[in-house]
DNA sequence: CACTGCTATGACGATACACGCATAAAGCAG
DNA sequence: CTGCTTTATGCGTGTATCGTCATAGCAGTG
């Protein structure tokens, strides 16, 4: 059972952590999962979630780069929105994953 | 089409952010990838990946923490084996979002 | 033109964390 | 017991990056 997959390129590694790693900021993953419900200038992620708006503006730019989001002038104001469901599956596996390992450690309990 | 999913917690959001960050760690998802290809101990992971031993000790921990990885002792030697094949699921959903995003740019490139 | 509102960005302090060195703890051989 | 081996951990340092402040750019209004 060993061995199932082949094992990645370092640059490959390397890219997959990049991704990882823009998830692995809340205020990001935070402002993903808000422009998930639909898109929403900079004012109503400031409203919606509390970040100074440099902040908003900077980690947008990160997960543009990235592909995540993109944004659309609308005169004075620009409407982002998220581009990929990719995050929500993500999310998604990863919550399986930790319900299932807090029920692991019930049974811990639960035998111990 | 917006509105796909609910907006996870900040609780939870705050469990996936940490839990993307441990894989956000290229050293981090090398030893991952490493030991998904069969168990070994500490010493065939510093030959596999020329990091010091006590930076594997500590990503392992952490690794161990999170439920990706577990150790049996034998002997003096302790054996590591990725616990989880979330990590390949995950991994493979990136790559597939990465070429996608890559074909797009080059057929930009040809548009343009 | 000046003035206002919205967003992007340079500069900077604060903080987190990777990474290695030295060392301690634990197991085996003599 | 003394070494030898393997792994875990306290400590220090360097680097990356988060988050803020101030400011520049840009679109609209009078």
């Amino acid at each position: 059972m060993a061995a199932a997959g082949s094992m990645p390129s370092p640059q490959l590694l390397e890219e997959y952590s990049q991704f990882f790693r823009l998830l692995g900021e809340p205020a990001r993953l935070q402002l993903l999962c808000q422009l998930r419900q639909g898109a929403m200038d900079v004012s109503a992620l400031i409203e919606a979630t509390g970040f100074s708006q440099s902040h908003i503006s900077r980690q947008l730019g990160q997960l543009q780069r990235a592909g995540l989001v993109s944004c659309k002038r609308e005169g004075a104001r620009t409407i982002w929105q998220a581009e990929s469901a990719l995050v929500d599956d993500l999310c998604r596996l990863v919550q399986t994953r930790l319900k299932q390992r807090l029920e692991e450690q019930l049974q811990q309990f639960r035998q111990g």
